[in-house]
DNA sequence: CTCAGTGCAAACCGTTTGCAAACGT
DNA sequence: ACGTTTGCAAACGGTTTGCACTGAG
């Protein structure tokens, strides 16, 4: 956790400075709370209370105008999984398209799907549509292995 | 025109019969109207504005509500392009599951991709994480031909 | 005739914004 | 000191809800 934490810490220092913007402890709250709960998938709300914990005088509103810039800076990406509110999770500079999300709608559960096997369909697509393919957001809805168990 | 509204309008008749529903003029209307516009993903507030040419006593609240019972029906669905609004689209028998969009991020056209093409990625997917699937969200941000010649 | 459905306005809820005070550099 | 950032509260925008009235079956 201390060496994941402190180079994001570092990695984002040396982001904002390069554009003028400072290091409040209010961002550093935000950044350090959402990579102790990677694979949690917070939503604002949530982050908020978490990080109340270490900066009891944090207002809502930072969290939202934080979490923006993160996202500006490509730390982090917002994240919809259909129920309403947006949810934030770290980039992972390896990968080069957002991750699938696998989302019970039994029990809500959310698994993330690693590599995107999507280069055969992107190219396809890209080559019948004449469209260039940036990004995508690729949700899949059914029963976890638990929830079909039953 | 007529052929499918007609066909769409007796059956809704029969569906709404089913469960004790009442076929109003407003949910009529509602359902004409997203005939006339296929392939155009209305807003509800959009809906509600053509709806209003032919039915200018309609309220806002009863869109929402029409285009509710309408997706319970398995009438409609609503599609979520990431805007802020939801929109609603006609839901044609012969496909299992939504099809893809692409969304151009420049000039915000929304293209329909026929077909599915999954398969493949889906049966990787329940195997390996013995996720069932039911249905899925797939879309696409980039650049439409158009906006890419530039 | 009855109860489902409607129109209206108010409530909702996640998110954004305006502003004066506070703080990092 | 300067200008960015903050906390607060009010505003926002899409959607939902409560209620008395209306109209389809």
């Amino acid at each position: 956790m201390p060496k994941l934490s402190e180079n994001s810490i570092n990695k984002l220092k040396n982001n904002l400075k390069e554009k003028g913007y400072k290091l409040t402890p209010q961002r550093r709250a935000v950044l350090d709370t959402i990579i102790e709960n990677e694979g949690n998938h917070l939503t604002a709300e949530e982050l908020y209370d978490a990080v109340k914990v270490v900066c009891p005088e944090i207002g809502l509103a930072t969290v939202y105008r934080t979490v923006l810039l993160l996202e500006e800076l490509k730390v982090l990406c917002k994240l919809d999984l259909s129920d309403g509110c947006s949810r934030y999770e770290l980039i992972h500079e390896e990968e080069n398209h957002q991750h699938h999300h696998l989302v019970c709608t039994n029990c809500g559960k959310v698994i993330e799907v690693e590599g995107d096997l999507l280069e055969t369909l992107e190219s396809t697509i890209e080559e019948k549509y004449k469209f260039l393919i940036k990004n995508h957001s690729v949700k899949f809805f059914g029963l976890c292995s638990d929830c079909n168990k039953k």
